[in-house]
DNA sequence: TAGATTGTTAATCGATTAACAATC
DNA sequence: TAGATTGTTAATCGATTAACAATC
């Protein structure tokens, strides 16, 4: 174990790791290598051994990772070891459809409240929730202790909301609105917009193009 | 203008490029400098200039990019100066409400068919399309000529679904469920499962950690 | 002209991979 | 013991940033 700092890289594939071992564990799998890890996710053993290392010894010589050991010490890593509460503003089609999405099932990210501006959604019941008013956000955020906020409003209001969340104390955002958002240093926020992925997916779609025909137009066929 | 390979990162940034552009462009800002394009989207000046340039000489010394001509350049790099055809397969929440967010308002990519295994499921219209069966999938995407696939389906299918994707043609998969998808290397696979996000988020949290404790167990406070 | 800003080279920084001693 | 596999160092690779001549 090291007292580096640990690299975004890094912490990204930690919840890559623990889901493929969550998937191990519930087929009675008991030890995997860095090998066999890097085989199904697509990674460098040699990657894989280095991520874990920078947190502890974890594996075995000769043997390799115990699953159910390797479980407990990612989820630990990862802060998943207590309840984390988190609320959710904009309840349009992708706010509900995360509302219920449950995270709570899988590992210990819960919503605990859901938001919305518009009057004529507050009131209403989205999975076991009650729409909230935007008003009463930042109490909510304060009494009931929750930590990450999760944005799906449009994108004018992205920044007001990620602004409201900070001032009532949130430590991190996970943001599906296609704004880069601004916030103090000690906010972490995750972008989650999906668009870029699907756009810079569209690049990659061969259109026979030809790297030496930069300038020639090939507009037919 | 060079002929390098693009990089995966340069590319992932060009559609957050497009995005700010567009925002430009309807607040009828003509032009625009790599130095404010950094400062709105949290990037380095040199870095967005570099990006560009792999693309070729899009800037004008002394003035900065004229923010039309940019949107043009960039939209065609992307190849969304011209329809492209999309499926969706998986109409649970969040399919349904990928199907309701109509990415063609926005860009030229639209998702004209919609797929679910469930006979309860097809049939039933999301928005303006009709779910159909899994059966005529394979017609469905050489007919209308589609190219990307989006994967909206539990885990365990996802997998199967690509499989089928790839086989009736399709060149490139938004994939939502998460798990690591398995792909001939001409298919173009973009991770956007968000619950990776959720949980890396969780690491920045912070609970009074402390680097230098690494082995003690401040299980209070 | 003077000021601004590009495109690009060189320098820096960081992340990935290979290799291997240690050891189960 | 022999085979397997870790943890870690060193080598490589790639991406970001600084700096500046060119030029609008």
């Amino acid at each position: 174990m090291k007292s580096e700092k640990i690299s975004e890289a890094v912490v990204r594939r930690l919840p890559v790791y623990l889901r493929y071992l969550n998937d191990l564990h519930k087929r009675e799998v008991s030890t995997v290598s860095s090998q066999e890890l890097g085989l199904k996710l697509d990674l460098n053993p040699a990657q894989i051994r280095k991520d874990l290392a920078y947190f502890g010894d974890f594996g075995r010589k000769g043997i390799g990772y115990d699953v159910s050991y390797l479980i407990e010490k990612i989820r630990h890593i990862l802060n998943l070891d207590q309840q984390i509460n988190a609320v959710l503003v904009g309840t349009g089609n992708l706010g509900q459809a995360l509302s219920n999405y449950n995270f709570y099932l899988r590992e210990n990210i819960k919503i605990i409240a859901v938001f919305d501006a518009n009057p004529k959604k507050t009131g209403k019941q989205i999975s076991t929730l009650i729409v909230q008013p935007m008003e009463e956000i930042s109490e909510t955020i304060k009494k009931h202790n929750i930590r990450i906020g999760i944005i799906t409003v449009p994108d004018v209001e992205a920044q007001n909301v990620a602004d409201q969340l900070i001032e009532a104390g949130i430590e991190a955002i996970l943001n599906f609105a296609p704004v880069i958002l601004k916030a103090p240093a000690n906010i972490r926020i995750h972008a989650a917009d999906f668009t870029t992925d699907l756009l810079s997916l569209a690049y990659y779609l061969d259109n026979g193009k030809d790297d030496s025909a930069d300038d020639g137009e090939l507009e037919d066929k």
